[in-house]
RNA sequence: CGGGGCGUAGCGCAGCCUGGUAGCGCGCCUGCUUUGGGAGCAGGAUGCCGGAGGUUCGAAUCCUCUCGCCCCGACCA
């Protein structure tokens, strides 16, 4: 391909709008422009990588046993309301009617649709299992899109879903899914973890995801190098290490201690001169079935969805509500000397502890969890760095990473509602057992830029590069440069190698640093004076290392390189 | 949805406070010179100052409304 007939708009200034090293680097290397929030045109150089992304993707789901097919991307209203996600998706869903008035939308995944099809094709246990996967665009009106084409509104994912008879067979589609994606993720040159997830909206048991270490990330993991316990913080538990107490602040008996106008844990720490470890914090809580008091210790954070695990749904109590129910408010409420239900986190089990009195402008201290107050205990804080792992007991570390996939063990919560059944060997009729599966190609892209990239642009994995080979014939004009590069250009292609040739009529300079920008891995370069010493320079983008070789040896070495 | 920021030439920005000729750098076009890490000189083109209303003799600038984009948070099959 030749650069001058080849649109790679570069530009040298950052744009003001990109903020992620991924999104500036894609835009200033000419691979994406934005059309509005959350949408964009993937130009010549992006939608390769997204190509060479999606044929390792369609190799490794076609070598695990998929089968790739193509659903629509705008749905009728009607399946989605029998799954109840018609109901329970809000704004994020893209809704229309058509013509007729009839309630339709776009689709954000492909559950309902697939799930109709297996309810009207798959009948008996002999056509089972199944596995069918597209590579299609998804739409997502998301509350907020952002950091470039991380997270869009409109966006192309790699979904598929598995129909077996039984637990077992979805135990296996599973592990053929987790292996592929470990294949594909892999290949892609990534680093990445497979964390425990939160099956959320799913439904559904065992969800894992695949996570590739940024700091552009959105999700946080919890990682033990010791055992191996890795999962999402969304559930991920862990110890929290013992109170930070001196012994002599906390009495053995209770008292009230005066605290006037101190009511956060960081105040009356401060006034205490008290590590915030020695507090309670209590919050209270209005759950379905009435006000609770969830509890933990004064240097960690709630965990709401942990929390909502163990008590169902809840929401604050508003400034009234707390006066009404404990006489006091919220800066002095604590667990003892009242009767209400209290979910407490592990981090309290041991230890004696200040909190607030129940009464205006005091805190009692001396407080034993179990003796002075009873509760529900359960892991309801956020992990953080120096907790120890739950499982083994050694530290934990955490870390940013972007969701690139995910697997959900769905169970039969789709094929139930859409009646996808099957005739087993008795001729006794049972729901399919259902397994979903997603990958963000444009992620993968994104996480690859991310975690590969210098001060002067992109380096790309070779797998997923746009080209495999740059070459820069510094002086196109020149006759020799000239027939040189058109031989060794012509002879790569033969090859089979994508190359890009940079025939423009620019300075070096120019020519330079384009190509550092968009990253191609390797670089030919061409000019008078390596040919008047015999040689061209093959330059290895990530470290900028030169090799001088002979003219004629640089299609071997090439071949040596990617054999 | 809550908080913050920004909309002025293709891109990055100044001008706005204190109303009066719309500017700078890069890019773009022409010519000459240059050619191993974003060249030099000379000449040139380019703006509904996001939009609508208002105040005023006069609005990029002040006021009101509105649309859009970014960031933090909430949300996220």
């Amino acid at each position: 391909m030749l650069f001058s007939r080849f649109f790679i708009p570069t530009v040298r200034e950052i744009p003001a709008e990109a903020e992620a090293v991924s999104h500036i680097l894609m835009l200033r290397g000419g691979y994406v422009r934005q059309l509005a929030a959350g949408l964009y045109i993937y130009l010549p150089l992006a939608w390769r990588v997204m190509n060479r992304i999606m044929r390792i993707i369609r190799e490794e789901m076609d070598a695990a046993g998929a089968q790739e097919i193509s659903m629509p991307g705008l749905h009728p209203a009607d399946i989605w309301q029998k799954t109840g996600r018609w109901f329970d998706i809000g704004d994020e869903m893209f809704r229309l009617k058509d013509r007729g008035g009839r309630d339709m939308c776009l689709g954000m995944t492909h559950e309902e649709i697939i799930t109709w099809l297996a309810s009207t094709e798959l009948r008996s246990y002999r056509q089972l299992p199944q596995m069918w996967y597209q590579i299609q665009a998804k739409f997502r009106d998301e509350a907020r899109p952002k950091s470039g084409i991380l997270r869009t509104r409109e966006f192309i994912m790699k979904d598929s879903y598995s129909f077996d008879r039984d637990q077992e067979g979805l135990a296996e589609s599973y592990r053929k899914h987790a292996g592929a994606y470990h294949k594909i993720f892999s290949r892609c040159g990534l680093r990445f973890y497979q964390v425990q997830s939160d099956p959320g909206m799913m439904g559904g048991a065992a969800a894992h995801e695949f996570m590739a270490p940024s700091p552009a990330g959105e999700d946080t993991v919890v990682l033990c190098k010791q055992c191996g316990y890795a999962a999402n913080t969304e559930l991920a538990l862990s110890v929290p290490p013992p109170q930070k107490s001196k012994g002599d602040e906390v009495g053995e008996a209770l008292e009230d201690i005066p605290t006037p106008n101190k009511r956060t844990v960081t105040e009356v720490s401060a006034f205490l001169k008290t590590d915030p470890s020695c507090f309670i914090k209590s919050l209270l809580l209005i759950g379905d079935e009435g006000p609770f008091l969830a509890l933990v210790r004064g240097d960690r954070e709630l965990h709401e969805k942990k929390l909502r695990k163990v008590a169902g749904n809840f929401r604050p109590a508003r400034k009234d509500e707390v006066k009404n129910i404990l006489g006091v408010e919220a800066g002095f409420i604590g667990p003892h000397n009242n009767d209400l239900k209290k979910i407490a986190d592990i981090s309290l089990k041991d230890g004696i502890y200040i909190t607030g009195a129940n009464k205006e402008g005091f805190h009692t201290k001396g407080i034993k969890p179990d003796v002075h107050f009873q509760a529900q205990w359960h892991d309801i804080h956020i992990a953080k760095e120096g907790d120890a792992c739950a499982n083994c007991g050694s530290a934990i570390t955490l870390d940013q990473a972007i969701e690139i996939g995910n697997i959900f063990q769905l169970g039969a919560k789709y094929s139930v509602s859409l009646k996808a059944v099957y005739l087993d060997e008795n001729g006794k009729e049972r729901p399919i057992i259902m397994g979903s599966y997603g990958i963000g190609p444009a992620r993968i892209a994104a996480a690859a830029v991310e975690q590969n990239n210098d001060k002067d642009g992109i380096i790309w994995p070779r797998s997923i590069a746009p080209f495999d080979v740059e070459i820069i014939p510094l002086d196109f004009a020149e006759k020799e440069i000239q027939e040189t590069t058109e031989t060794i250009y012509r002879e790569l292609i033969n090859e089979g190698f994508e190359i890009l040739m940079d025939d423009r009529d620019e300075r070096p300079g120019i020519k330079f640093k384009d190509a550092d920008l968009i990253g191609i891995p390797y670089q030919i370069v061409i000019g008078k004076k390596g040919l008047k010493e015999g040689v061209v320079e093959l330059k290895t983008r990530r470290t900028k290392e030169t090799e001088r070789v002979r003219p004629s040896d640089i299609i071997s070495k090439v071949r040596d390189i990617f054999k």
